[in-house]
DNA sequence: AAATATCTACGAATATTTTCGTAGATCAAA
DNA sequence: TTTGATCTACGAAAATATTCGTAGATATTT
């Protein structure tokens, strides 16, 4: 199921810290913005019953866990993204994100490798 | 001020069909899907208090014209999505979309050409 | 001219998401 | 062992977005 934006921010938190309890997620997330516990508790209890996370019960102290895949979740996002504002256009998407956004040299040499797979893919 | 998804769609429609009425814009959407007439006049009304559209009032029927530009709220609206979603890593979003979609052979010729310029930019 | 259709304005019902307060259980400290 | 801190569960308030019904004005048709 697709996780709303706070899920969302959620998510990233456990993608990055690994399974960890409501009180750490809370504290990161206050790094950021003032977020009450029981708010933050709420969201993970909403994402244990979505699916999107798992959680051990073993202590008293839950420990939860992201169990959706980084990329994929964001696939899917992007999916329904390029579709909304972009009319299902990724490429449109693509050439306005590379307009806009600053990139490296690396990043750059990392793209058109790709592109440079994809094309010995196309016409071999 | 940003579109919410259902004024995005609006706004797609009247960028596509320039000024149009509420009649005309709320025909279009029920090609796609069922929308009440008074659904979609009040969206406009909102849209126009926010300031994305403006409207002639000269007939009994308003005609409505879309005057925020599409390639800006599109880069306003991804720069919030690569934010959220790929935590502003535009690149890696770039990336994501270049491996999840089918790019046919012009567009990625369009993208190298894209690429070659800002390189050019970067290093003369 | 009367009946019908179309339009705007606007309040409010729905739906969705986010936030929090309270209660009760368990644990830690005094 | 009593007090205070921390935890979960849960209902519901608050915020936001979407949808629609009704009323009143104007136009169109019969």
């Amino acid at each position: 199921m697709k996780p709303t934006d706070s899920e969302l921010e959620i998510l990233h938190l456990l993608w990055e810290l690994g399974p960890s309890t409501v009180r750490a997620v809370n504290d990161q997330l206050n790094t950021r913005r003032e977020v009450g516990y029981t708010t933050t508790l709420k969201l993970l209890q909403i994402m244990h019953e979505k699916g999107l996370v798992s959680r051990s019960e073993a202590a008293r102290t839950h420990v939860y866990t992201a169990i959706v895949d980084q990329s994929a979740t964001q696939s899917a996002l992007l999916q329904d993204f390029v579709d909304q504002t972009f009319r299902g256009s990724a490429m449109k998407m693509v050439l306005q994100a590379l307009g806009d956004h600053e990139a490296s040299a690396s990043e750059l040499d990392e793209i058109k490798a790709l592109i440079a797979q994809i094309e010995q893919q196309q016409k071999p």
